[in-house]
DNA sequence: TTTTGTTTTAAACGAACGTACTATCTTTAA
DNA sequence: TTAAAGATAGTACGTTCGTTTAAAACAAAA
C-alpha cells in the first residue's frame, strides 16, 4: 500500500526469505504478510509459489551471466588472437558472483539450495539459464589448457563450480571453522584467492595415486 | 513384517526418499509406506522426524570420518617424521566420499541439502560432526604448506570442501554437460582428479588481477 | 460519466502434514 | 504362568499449506 509495484515487494520479500528460511520452509503467507500484499497477490502475479521462485531466479541470472560475457568479451578483444590467459577466464566467469555476494546475497544461497535439492522440475529451469555461457567458457578453457585430457578437463570445470557455488552459499561456515580469520570482507581478496586455487587446479598435470 | 528391525528399515527408506525426494518434500508417511511399517513407528523409534534426520547422520557420518582418519594415520606412519605429501593427505580426506558416492550415495546427496540449506539447527548438528576431523587436515596441509599464508590456505580448504560436496551431489549435471562423456564409473579416476585438482589449488602462488 | 480492464480483497476449500494417545500384540524374564 | 517391558496398530487432533472463487476497488480511456 505504502509504495506501489507488489510485483517487486513480492519478489524481494520472497528473495530474502526464501535464502534465510529456505524454499520449502517460507509459505507463501509468509511472503505476503513481510511484503505487505495480501495472500492472494503471489497466484495472481506468479500464478503459483513455484512461478515466483522462477521469476525470481529469472531477475538474478540474466545480470549475471550478462556481466561474464561483457568480461569474456572485453578480455578476448584485449588479448586479440591470442588466446584469454585462464586467469582472466576465471575472472570473467567468477567474479560477477563474487559481487553478488557482497551486494544482493540472498538469491545465490536460493541457488545453492536449488542445486542440491532432488526436485527435477526446478532444477532443470535453473541449469538451462547457465548451458550457454557455461559452453562458451568451456571452449576457452579447451584452447588454452590442451594438455589436459578433454574429459578431464570437464570433471576440472565440475569441481571450479562447486567451488564457486560453495563460496556463494557457505561462507559462514569458513568463518566459524577458522575462528572468525575468513570472512566475506575483501571482494578483490575473494576473487583472487579463487581465481588462484581455480587456474592451478585447472592447469594441473594429471595425477595417479599409487596402489598401496 | 516380512523382516524385523523396524529401526533401519525406516534408516533405510527415509536415506532413499530423502536423497530422491528432499527433505522436506517427504513425509512420514511416505517413509512408512516405503518401508512398510506403521506410521506411528517413527515417533517411536526416533522420537520426530528431525530426530530420524539426526539418526542417519550418524550411521554415515563416523563410517566416513573413521576411514579418513585410519587412511591419515597410515601414511603418517609412512612418512614418519616427513610430512605428508598433500596428495596423500588429500586421498586419506577425499576417498572415503567418493568410496560412498558409488556404494551408498543416498546419504552424501542428504548432506548436500543440509549443506545448502539455511536451518541452523540441523546444519550445526551436521558440521559438529566434521570438525575434529577437518581440524587434523587442517594441520596437515599447514604444515605441508608453508608458503600459503595461512587465511588463503583456509579459503582453499573451503574451495576444495566445495569441490567435494558438488561432486558428492551433482554430478549428474556434468554428465548431461559433457554429453554423456563424465559419468561416475571409475572410482579410482574420480579421486586421482580430485586429487590433482585440488592439490595444484592449494599449492598454488598467491595471484593478483591487474585492475583493469 | 460510463465503460473496460486490471489489481486487490475477503473468505474459504480440500488436502496433507507431524505428532499424540490409547489399545493391542509380542517378547522377555522371573 | 504371569507380570512387565517393548513394539506395533489404529485413529484422530490441531495446524498449516497452496490455491481458488467471487466480489470489491481502482485506473485509464471513451
Amino acid at each position: 500500500m505504502t509504495e506501489p509495484n507488489t510485483k517487486e515487494r513480492i519478489l524481494d520479500s520472497a528473495e530474502y526469505l526464501f535464502a534465510n528460511k529456505g524454499l520449502k520452509d517460507t509459505s507463501v503467507r509468509d511472503i505476503t504478510r513481510q511484503a505487505d500484499v495480501h495472500l492472494a497477490a503471489v497466484n495472481y502475479h506468479f500464478d503459483s509459489k513455484d512461478g515466483l521462485v522462477r521469476a525470481i531466479m529469472e531477475r538474478r541470472i540474466a545480470l549475471l551471466n550478462r556481466q561474464r560475457l561483457e568480461l569474456l568479451n572485453t578480455f578476448e578483444h584485449q588479448f586479440g588472437s591470442d588466446p584469454v590467459p585462464i586467469e582472466y577466464a576465471l575472472y570473467a566467469l567468477l567474479s560477477p558472483g563474487i559481487k553478488m555476494c557482497f551486494e544482493r546475497p540472498h538469491f545465490l544461497r536460493i541457488a545453492g539450495q536449488i542445486v542440491s535439492h532432488p526436485d527435477e522440475e526446478t532444477y532443470k529451469i535453473f541449469v538451462s539459464h547457465f548451458e550457454d555461457v557455461f559452453s562458451r567458457f568451456k571452449e576457452v578453457f579447451i584452447v588454452s589448457l590442451p594438455h589436459v585430457p578433454e574429459e578431464e578437463l570437464l570433471w576440472r570445470i565440475h569441481f571450479l563450480i562447486g567451488s564457486m557455488i560453495h563460496t556463494w552459499t557457505n561462507h559462514s561456515w569458513l568463518k566459524t571453522f577458522s575462528g572468525g580469520v575468513c570472512e566475506l570482507r575483501e571482494q578483490e581478496k575473494i576473487v583472487n584467492m579463487l581465481i588462484a586455487f581455480c587456474a592451478a587446479g585447472l592447469r594441473a598435470d594429471v595425477y595417479s595415486h599409487p596402489k598401496e
